[in-house]
DNA sequence: GTCTATACGACGATAGAC
DNA sequence: GTCTATCGTCGTATAGAC
């Protein structure tokens, strides 16, 4: 999107992208205020449009940047391994990706929650693309009798849902637990037995 | 929250409501505006306010009747009877949900992934008494050797997050099926599998 | 009960000094 | 590059006629 040619100017946009995550993760687009992202980024709300040229520009960069991080890990499924292996080393890195990025996948939840008015294209299009090219190698691993035959493109919705879970409804699973728990360490162990369990021919 | 005499108010309050479902469902909080709201109920936006005091009003008394409907379901879940019936049968209930009141999904969605700043006294209350609740009859359950043995926190997080994934995040779940899937049907059927093996014991 | 008109603050974005 | 000041619009909410 934007192409910083400074040093300082690429600090700047970093920052203010950080902040305006930090903003549309919670509030949505239609939610979030320059001013809070002006705030979080403790730069003036003019200065983040001398960087950005629009609220919207600043909410494409982000998504932008989003869906290659999120799409990553199912990449990494690869047909010449062990499947059961493969299958359960995209739950774990899909685990730590809600662990450690948070925001990213409540940035995407809010988009997604309103119908995809930003991403329909990229959905529609590289991510589908990748579901139904991943979903080939899982019936094939099926018609092998290497796992359980089970519908590929849901197989995916549910380690999607399942991971994605822990960080998009964080405050309701922390209420839940009460103290003393570590939510993404258990959903490791958890979902690790759960798919395991599930793929078992 | 209001209480309607006559039955027009009765039946502007509920058409405001319906309306208010639907924007807020898709926009969350900040995001609705009343014109919207106003636009869709086919009302006057001074109109709205003489029903509902305020904004906040709408969005309160949209939480405070869905919390209820929301966890009926799991209030269902019966000790005395077979746990994998009564487990699988709560999973069915809660794809109906999210088939019949998708909306009300992703209210109660937009409101958690904004770390639920209207809801967290009844998340801290009312759900995590019944979550605790029904855990320990899940757990005896166990104990007992009727169902496998996995946290029943976990257990119960991961019936939510894929019963309402197909309602939150279903332009998503469309776009990647294509057409000519029906995705509850679908879903109810692989969740029915995937309860099926993960209770085994 | 429902409308038009409007108060008044917050919103995204721009102008222009430095 | 960064600021203060400000424009025009849209936001919630209210006043007051009918």
């Amino acid at each position: 999107m934007t192409r910083p040619r400074t040093r300082i100017q690429q600090k700047n946009s970093e920052t203010i992208l950080e902040a305006a995550l930090e903003v549309f993760s919670t509030y949505g687009f239609r939610g979030a205020t320059l001013d809070q992202i002006a705030d979080v980024a403790g730069l003036s709300k003019p200065n983040l449009l001398y960087y950005f040229p629009s609220k919207e520009a600043m909410h494409q960069a982000l998504l932008t940047r989003l869906l290659d991080t999120w799409l990553d890990p199912l990449r990494e499924l690869d047909e010449a391994g062990d499947p059961v292996t493969e299958i359960l080393a995209y739950v774990r890195r899909k685990i730590e990706l809600s662990r450690d990025y948070p925001r990213e996948s409540r940035l995407f939840a809010n988009e997604i929650l309103q119908g995809a008015p930003r991403m329909q294209a990229a959905i529609e299009g590289d991510l589908k693309r990748l579901v139904d090219e991943k979903s080939v190698i899982l019936s094939r691993w099926m018609d092998q009798g290497r796992i359980a035959r089970l519908p590929p493109q849901h197989l995916i919705f549910s380690i999607w849902a399942l991971t994605q879970h822990y960080a998009d409804f964080d405050s309701q699973v922390r209420a839940v637990l009460g103290p003393g728990h570590d939510p993404f360490a258990e959903a490791g162990d958890y979902l690790d037995t759960l798919f395991r369990k599930l793929l078992a021919p």
